[in-house]
DNA sequence: CTGTTAGCGCTTTCAT
DNA sequence: ATGAAAGCGCTAACAG
């Protein structure tokens, strides 16, 4: 017999009662032990046990005004990127005691609107939003908003509150510099699921090709259908029929990187000297493909880290002391390139 | 000027006080329309809009004692596998008003049932978790539960209460005999993360290459560590040198049997002939992959779907007539196996 | 160190 | 069709 009220929960009224102490009391003993005396924190702790009770978080949500729920909200829950910093997430708020309510905005920043507003509505401890490019209503909801917010998967200028990120724009010119400096004359770019960041990549390669006098806009194949290793394919056939001396591609991630290894494989490419590939992300495919591929790498796990470490700080009142963080970025080369 | 109160919040009363009404008037308005009469509903819906109102859910749970929130709790964020479900969970909630709360247990029983204790004390609408090897402790949680549940991934019997998936073993067992019909006669078995599910495909392995005259031991390679392109790579090196007559090589999942695709390459062998592949869950890139992936197709959309297509209708009270669903397996014949 | 008093914002009776 | 009263379980604020 655990219980005894009908609805078959046990309250902290429930608790003093049996202890013979007020209620404040035991939900001190419960977050502020220093302040109940050690014997009757014992005694409380014994009965609470006993009793089998278990704080009410709704309740307590109710009268603090705040939930210890972490919203997290991101375009895509399928795509690894996104998977990466969702595992960093959990590694860390594992030790806490803050949940995770996930929200999918399906790269709409519509549905993200949608999602913040409703995240806002619940009392979140804090919030995580992917990307620098919320609507205007969105950024102004978050400004206004009573909780930490952390941008996360991109750096920019005049964050909402904490950021951290890379420049898409810088690693993209990288990349395209490694495939220039490697001997390769005519490289192409091929992206799918233009979202903006993709949309900054497109635009470091395109600055990089131009300040080297080697722009081809016949070279640029993109679309906004969504990427996968099919659609990396599919890309790579379209480029070869538009522009088939290109001599290397640099692509958007690395499933479109792994369809274009593919199909290159079909054509019976010879990889890297006649077509040099280069992924986006580093996946850990990248280093045992066949043949390797070369990527960029990107920080992942850490940004989750980083972001969910931050966010506490900043919800336990202690704001960390960068609120912007440049995880940057490595060209990795590899076989694919020669 | 949207609001008053120095919280800057606006309260079901404000609405009441500024209509002329009284508060629960306007709660009626909001979840039952049909109650209030036309007139006074168009007056309180103008106001709502008026004063930018915004219901909070924390009160509305505490009087109802259940939140809007339904649980997911999943052993891997980024499994790809795990990620289809979720993005089916997430299709068709966004036409409702649940929120997700999403639980990583890291294929530990002990931390899910953390999770569910933690999901269970903020009164969940409903719960999702993966897979039917809950311990003891979680099971009589979710059992007593005051919500529904249900358990995707796999069918078994006496489910916790409803139920959506397919039957690990006998898919093994089906791409088992795929390889042996082709004329396969010393299949392998590679696995990675040996959770209950690949468990028992290692068993419908076991038992079908048994049944078949076929087995042998040394043909089996298995790791508890996580798995990965990478780690197919490892294993099928492993493999091959315990049995390097190995001709045919049934994969936990396709990532493992990529890693064998790749290091198969590496090492000259040809796929299919010499060596046939297979792979499980038939992941996107099976089919475009170079030779193209024979794999056991999974439903893992409209099992995330269905899941929680079930789950809602069972928290509205329309209980589904069939609570367990084998959405079955299909093996996908392709070039890798001759 | 411990208790009293008020409510948080909403919905459930039970009236009218 | 509308309302009054009561309270969900907890904690802030102020005593003592």
């Amino acid at each position: 017999m655990r219980n005894t009220r009908k609805s078959g929960k046990v309250t902290l009224a429930d608790v003093a009662r049996a202890v013979g102490v007020s209620a404040i009391t035991v939900s001190r003993a419960l977050r502020e032990p220093d302040k109940v005396s050690a014997t009757l924190r014992q005694r409380i702790d014994h009965t609470i046990r006993e009793l089998g009770y278990v704080p009410d978080p709704v309740a307590r949500a109710l009268v603090t005004g705040r939930t210890n729920i972490i919203g997290v909200i991101i375009p895509s829950v399928t795509n690894n990127v996104f998977a990466d910093v969702l595992r960093a997430v959990y590694d860390v708020i594992r030790m806490t005691d803050f949940g995770i309510q996930l929200g999918n905005s399906r790269y709409s920043l519509l549905e993200e609107e949608k999602l913040v507003r409703l995240f806002l509505s619940q009392k979140p401890a804090g919030l995580i939003v992917a990307g620098v490019d919320q609507s205007e209503a969105t950024r102004s909801l978050l400004v206004e908003a009573s909780c930490p917010v952390v941008q996360i998967m991109e750096v920019g200028d005049d964050p909402i509150d904490m950021m951290v990120g890379f420049s898409h724009y810088e690693a993209a010119r990288a990349a395209t510099r490694h495939l220039i400096d490697r001997g390769y004359r005519r490289p192409a770019f091929v992206a799918a699921r233009m979202d903006p960041r993709s949309q900054r990549r497109l635009q470091g390669f395109r600055e990089e090709t131009e300040v080297q006098g080697l722009f081809d806009e016949t070279r640029i194949i993109t679309t906004q259908r969504p990427s996968s290793v099919a659609m990396g394919v599919e890309l790579f056939g379209e480029l070869m029929s538009v522009a088939p001396d290109a001599d290397a591609v640099l692509c958007n991630n690395d499933d479109l990187a792994l369809g274009v290894l593919f199909e290159a494989q079909r054509r019976r490419f010879r990889v890297p000297d006649q077509l040099g590939i280069c992924g986006f992300n580093d996946l850990e495919f990248c280093a045992v493909a066949e043949p390797s591929m070369t990527s960029v790498r990107t920080f992942r796990h850490e940004m989750g880290e980083r972001a969910i470490r931050m966010l506490v700080s900043a919800i336990e009142g202690k704001r960390p002391e960068e609120a912007l963080v440049d995880l940057g970025y490595e060209v990795v080369h590899r076989r694919s390139t020669r």
